[in-house]
RNA sequence: GGGAGCAUAGCUCAGCUGGGAGAGCAUCUGCCUUACAAGCAGAGGGUCAUAGGUUCGAGCCCUAUUGUUCCCACCA
């Protein structure tokens, strides 16, 4: 940064140069270096599917603030990179793009498919590390893994193999979600409900023996190919006798039995449910109950199956309005009614799920359950806001054994072989050549792999060597804070928790952060279907990383949703670039051999007030840091960048730059990079280009050459100059008073005024008087001992009336009007602190500081009572 | 059917352990004051959803109600 620069600060200039020179300069990587406390961070690895959204862009803000402050800190800082493989997300897109061009995953093979697979990983994976860096991330990129790298695959078979040993592994034959588009099995979490508008059937089932019939009712008229019985309450009086006589089934012509299960409700519909085994979970728990037969009806594409001629190949839709006409014309339809009802779908394609009877593997979720909510429960592992530990129990109270098997190619490959001659299974971590049991070479190894989450709940210690007992691990295990939205905590964070206490004998890490999602501006969930999708990328490109990253982390309060308000990035863009001009200023101010050191018996008034404003920034800004309020942290910096010190310290500093004293210009100057140098380093967590560009050009002590790698400043007692801040704030009450009437009256800053000023703190205002020319338009200003031009404008403070003679703009009846109104207001303040201090209650019970506080409120109001009274007096006259 | 969040200025949202309601944008007025017009100085605008309660004191705590969003759940 030279002399000459530009009014407007260019962040594309600066930012991917910033960013190759702290690559450069390997500040991102964690050296294990002993002695100093750690802090670690595992980024949730963004799928390889596609590129960054805004829950990205956010998320990743969130945990570069938090490692920046903690480098700065002085931590032992790992932030951990990498990427998922998302293996039914990825999968997906493979065989859609394989789709366009004509290719089927059979044509090619599972070579040839994986081959497919590992260059969409280069391509894509590539592409998202590369838009973490333009966010800024401080990732120690050396580290960088992926989920289906040597060691994550190593940690998934090692773990796979261990709770297959302890039995907390099985293979059996359930009732599963089944995806027809996707072709594999899903898990529970992975099932998003949705209300769909659907019909209810009314069904009659004639008994065999021809008494008659029972009606009952159905959303799914066409898996009543499947039904093998039809159940009733065995408290219901109305079918007490029914029970154990059989119904002929409409269409199939089967002979079906009636069943008592306390499943089916009395009170709702007919209180007759059939019973379809193959194809609805609750029904398949009856049938298992009453030992009855599974009738699988559909394909794996949820086709009818050639058992049914009539109706073999055609989906389950077609099918369904087939049957209902059969069922018509057979007399065995009542009626049909409308009715909403939840339907399954499948989280990444949408398309409703179909319950699906097959042989799959799961995990026992109760042992490993348990130890994940005792955790959380003895606050082993926080989360921030507290009250999503009511999911996080929620979810584990009320688990179901996680079915991990998927019938996908992309993915770790489930490490057990069959022996084609016992039969038996042999599981192990380094492949296996023959049969465990039997020794027999005739075995193959299962085709499916492994839900892609079962990978991503090692990430924590897979990506840190485990189960080598590597440096690393030793070093940085436990993790220190996980930042994610609040929409995977079923999917991930439970997971990992279970995960890291069951194979690392400790929780992963101790605060889980939680943030919410990022919506449009008008509310409504980002999309590819509604094409509202912001592209953080592009708007990067218009505004800068530094300004998108500031909107994210303003106003966003831990777990809540935020939308995406394109006019705030523009006003987050305009304080980077007030940052940029206040960097000008203060540099193009600067004599370069000048020492830029200051002694305290130097400062003045409005020194010591910034300073001291500063040091207690320090301390807010730390204490909100520590507390994850990274809201409150940023804004507290705006505030103080923008107002106090732009606003007011920069301009009162003018007249000391500009003037003949060269000693007070040297120790303004001083002041300005003290504060300034140590507000940039506060500020660099959230805006890290800008203030790294900044600090480049600014006069720095030895070892702070960069200022990511600088000390974030601590809060200094000798700093603390409170008394001087009240004084300097007496001489801004009147500074902001004259302003106010001035503009009241239209009064133009050209047009100066003289200002005498009446006062009980006559140093301070003499001292002050130079503020008073500079920013209140003064011409010159003094304290005086009384004064009585009856013409005069004035205003009047709690510590002071200012009198300008303006006598050509007053207008006596008006300016006695106002005044009189400010007694009114004054007035209803002090009966305000009298109701207070004369409550006894008041007195008796709130803390002393509070009383003060009104007895000095009180205080205030009854001097401008008297000094409003006494100008009154004056105009009267 | 359970559970949770939200409801504060025209808009988008902050408001930490209760102590006289805040920001940005928008609106209005006046300013090219030699860092910044992406700026400066001012102004207007709020029964903090409603009704009770606890307290000396409530936007904040408790209860109920209304509206809204989300999560979970096997009523076919």
């Amino acid at each position: 940064m030279s002399k000459e620069l530009a009014k407007q600060y260019d962040p594309k200039e600066v930012e991917d140069r910033i960013y190759k020179m702290w690559l450069d300069g390997k500040y991102f990587h964690a050296k294990r270096e002993e002695g100093k406390d750690t802090y670690t961070i595992v980024i949730p690895p963004p799928n390889i599917t596609g590129q960054l959204h805004m829950g990205h862009a956010l998320d990743n803000t969130l945990q570069d603030i938090l490692i920046r402050f903690k480098r700065m800190q002085g931590y032992d800082t790992l932030w951990l990179p990498g990427t998922d493989h998302a293996s039914i997300a990825t999968e997906a897109k493979i065989v859609e793009a394989m789709r366009k061009e004509g290719v089927t995953k059979e044509d090619i093979g599972r070579e040839g498919f994986l081959e497919r697979a590992w260059d969409w990983k280069a391509k894509y994976g590539g592409r998202i590390i590369e838009q973490l860096k333009k966010m800024g991330s401080s990732c120690d990129w050396d580290r960088e893994r992926f989920t289906m790298d040597e060691g994550c695959s190593k940690a998934v078979r090692e773990v796979f193999v261990n709770l297959y040993n302890k039995g907390l592994i099985y293979r059996g034959e359930r009732i599963i979600n089944w995806c027809p588009h996707c072709l594999t099995s899903i898990s529970d979490a992975e099932v998003e409900y949705e209300d769909q508008a659907g019909h209810f059937w009314h069904l009659r089932y004639p008994f065999s023996d021809g008494s008659g019939y029972l009606e009952l009712a159905t959303t799914r008229p066409e898996t009543l190919l499947g039904d093998t019985a039809v159940a009733v309450n065995p408290n219901d009086e109305r079918y007490k006798d029914v029970v154990g006589k059989t119904l002929i089934l409409p269409i199939v012509h089967r002979e079906i039995p009636v069943v008592a299960d306390d499943y089916v409700e009395i009170d709702f519909g007919t209180g007759v449910v059939k019973i379809t085994p193959a194809h609805d979970p609750n029904d398949f728990e009856v049938g298992l109950r009453h030992n009855l037969p599974v009738v699988n009806v559909l394909t794996e594409d949820a086709r009818i199956t050639s058992d049914y001629p009539k109706y073999a190949g055609m989906d389950r839709y077609e099918a369904r309005k087939a049957i209902v006409a059969d069922l018509e014309a057979e007399g065995a339809l009542v009626k049909v009614e409308d009715y909403n009802h939840n339907v399954g779908t499948c989280y990444r394609c949408g398309t409703t799920v179909e319950p699906r009877v097959s042989k799959q593997w799961f995990v026992k979720m109760k042992p490993l359950a348990g130890p994940a909510i005792e955790a959380v429960k003895k606050g082993e592992t926080k989360f921030v806001p507290s009250r999503f530990e009511k999911v996080y129990f929620h979810w584990l109270e009320n688990i179901r054994d996680w079915c991990i098997s998927r019938q996908l190619w992309w993915g770790h490959r489930i490490p057990a072989w069959y022996c084609d001659d016992c039969g038996e299974i042999t599981v192990s971590r380094d492949g296996a050549s023959c049969c465990a049991h039997c020794g027999s070479k005739n075995i193959h190894q299962d085709p499916d792999t492994l839900d892609t989450w079962f990978s991503s709940a090692l990430w924590p210690f897979s990506t840190l060597g485990w189960p080598e007992q590597t440096e690393d691990l030793k070093h940085y295990y436990p993790t220190n804070t996980l930042v994610t939205g609040y929409d995977i905590i079923p999917f991930w964070v439970m997971r990992m928790m279970f995960s890291g206490i069951e194979h690392t004998g400790e929780v992963p890490f101790d605060t889980v952060l939680i943030h919410g999602l990022v919506r449009d501006s008008q509310g409504r969930k980002m999309s590819k279907s509604l094409g509202n999708g912001v592209d953080p990328l592009e708007v990067i490109d218009s505004f800068g990383a530094d300004a998108l990253r500031f909107s994210l982390a303003t106003g966003n309060s831990p777990g809540n949703d935020m939308r995406y308000i394109p006019e705030r990035v523009e006003a987050s863009r305009n304080f980077a670039n007030k940052i940029w001009n206040a960097a000008r200023f203060i540099l193009m101010n600067l004599k370069g051999e000048a020492p830029l050191e200051f002694e305290l018996s130097d400062l003045s008034l409005e020194d010591k007030w910034i300073i001291s404003k500063y040091n207690t920034l320090i301390k807010e800004v730390t204490v909100n840091l520590d507390r994850f309020e990274l809201g409150m942290a940023v804004q507290k910096l705006y505030d103080f960048i923008w107002d106090v010190f732009c606003d007011w310290y920069i301009e009162i500093c003018k007249s000391r730059l500009n003037g003949e004293d060269e000693k007070a210009a040297n120790t303004a100057r001083a002041v300005l990079v003290f504060v300034f140098g140590g507000t940039l380093k506060l500020l660099h967590p959230f805006m890290p280009f800008i203030t790294e560009e900044i600090w480049q050009s600014m006069p720095k002590g030895e070892g702070e050459e960069v200022i990511m790698t600088c000390s974030f400043p601590k809060f200094d007692k000798a700093y603390d100059f409170a008394d001087e801040e009240t004084e300097f704030e007496r001489i801004m009450q009147v500074i902001r008073a004259i302003r106010n009437r001035r503009a009241e009256m239209n009064v133009p800053p050209s047009k100066k005024a003289q200002v005498f000023i009446k006062t009980d703190y006559p140093e301070t205002f003499t001292a002050g008087a130079a503020y008073i020319c500079r920013l209140a338009y003064a011409s010159d200003s003094g304290v005086v001992a009384s004064y009585d031009d009856d013409t005069a404008v004035c205003v009047v403070t709690d510590s002071a009336t200012a009198y300008m003679p303006m006598s050509e703009l007053i207008d006596i009846e008006a300016e006695l009007e106002r005044l009189n109104k400010e007694l009114l207001k004054a007035n209803e303040d002090k009966r305000f602190f009298e109701n207070k201090l004369n409550n006894q209650g008041f007195i008796s019970k709130a803390p002393e500081a509070v009383i003060n506080k009104q007895k000095e409120g009180l205080e205030k109001v009854l001097q401008r009572i008297a000094l409003i009274n006494s100008s009154i007096e004056r105009l009267k006259k």
